[in-house]
DNA sequence: ATTATGACCGAAG
DNA sequence: GCTTCGGCCATAA
């Protein structure tokens, strides 16, 4: 029998739910962790949501940028918040001091 | 089993 | 607007 005697990176299936649900945001919208907690079972769970988001990370598997705080603020990015900003202005989601513009409007539902 | 750690949140001052 | 505080929660050590 073969045995796993090494270390590697293992998601978690709280990870995997948490990307699952961003996968389902779509360019354009971003949701809040909170949400984004509620959205797979763990409503209260916001805080490990972003611990799940800023471990591992390969940028550009999973559109991470697009989840934000609740009161529209960036929130944490492993790049830096310059880049965060990048990422969603990209997706044509304005950034203004800070929060994203027209918040509510931009919130997906999931 | 216990402890420490955070990309958080809401209420309160 | 701000800061502080208490509460929440999955993980790693």
């Amino acid at each position: 029998m073969l045995s796993v005697r090494s270390y590697m990176p293992m998601s978690t299936v709280f990870e995997k739910k948490v990307y699952a649900a961003l996968k389902r945001i779509p360019r354009g919208k971003v949701t809040t962790y909170a949400r984004l907690a509620k959205a797979i079972g763990s409503p209260n769970a916001a805080r490990a949501v972003g611990n799940a988001l800023g471990k591992n990370q390969k940028i550009g598997q999973i559109p991470c940028h697009r989840v934000v705080r609740a009161d529209g603020s960036l929130g944490g990015f492993a790049l830096g918040k310059a880049e965060k900003v990048k990422y969603i202005s990209r997706e044509g989601v304005i950034v203004r001091n800070g929060k994203i513009a027209d918040f509510r409007r931009r919130l997906f539902d999931f």
